[in-house]
DNA sequence: CGGTATCCTCTACGATACTG
DNA sequence: CAGTATCGTAGAGGATACCG
């Protein structure tokens, strides 16, 4: 269904099974999946917060990072961004209803990691 | 704390923040969140299930993927290999306890999918 | 403060061919 | 059947500097 033909280098076809039926599970993890996705969405679950305050509690994500996790959000329905005064400039972002119903998954995720004591090897 | 210094092509000093702290939603992602993981355990769920078999119900995923993601549940103690016969060879894979225990949320993932009909734009 | 713009590197992943 | 080996590319993500 969804594939597209390309044509390499050195002249060869390829076609590229973009992602044929992907099943629920990969659609999901698309969504809240993805490096500092889910952390962004449980960082909002109580209140609004401002773009760099999110930045800092995310430690370790550069600007651009959350930046782009914030526009994807933002497009997906999950956050909204509201310009709460210019000069100087204050910016917050909070969950819709939506993004809202993913806070249970990631609670739960959380909750599950930590129980398990993850250590990540690399 | 986890920091590395490297120097660059141009002799540019450069600091890698490898990952400070990461919270329990990304330590959790990062074993049932990629490309294909959660799929395959979610596959699991009922059954052993053979390498081909499973290459198929993931429709879309290479030998190679199947086989990457495997070795790393296999590492992370969510997934068993078992030989169950030679010539032909013939391997199933199946789920441990720990394994099992990310079912919950990888079905809640599911359903939440769903139910949100979500559509992936790229 | 809340971003953009630029540059660069590294790895994830796909295609493909081959092996015991 | 169940992988391994090889090659290539696209894109993710970090560092850094700059802007209104």
């Amino acid at each position: 269904m969804e594939s597209s033909v390309k044509t390499d280098s050195k002249g060869r076809k390829k076609v590229y099974n973009a992602c044929m039926e992907p099943c629920a599970i990969e659609k999901g993890m698309r969504l809240i999946g993805g490096k500092w996705k889910g952390s962004i969405i449980y960082h909002l679950k109580d209140e609004p917060v401002r773009f760099n305050d999110l930045s800092r509690m995310l430690g370790g994500a550069t600007k651009k990072m959350v930046d782009q996790r914030l526009k994807e959000l933002e497009e997906e329905g999950m956050v909204i961004r509201k310009v709460i005064s210019d000069r100087p400039i204050a910016v917050t972002y909070e969950l819709t209803e939506f993004g809202r119903s993913a806070l249970k998954i990631l609670d739960d995720l959380k909750v599950w990691s930590e129980t398990h004591n993850i250590e990540i090897s690399k």
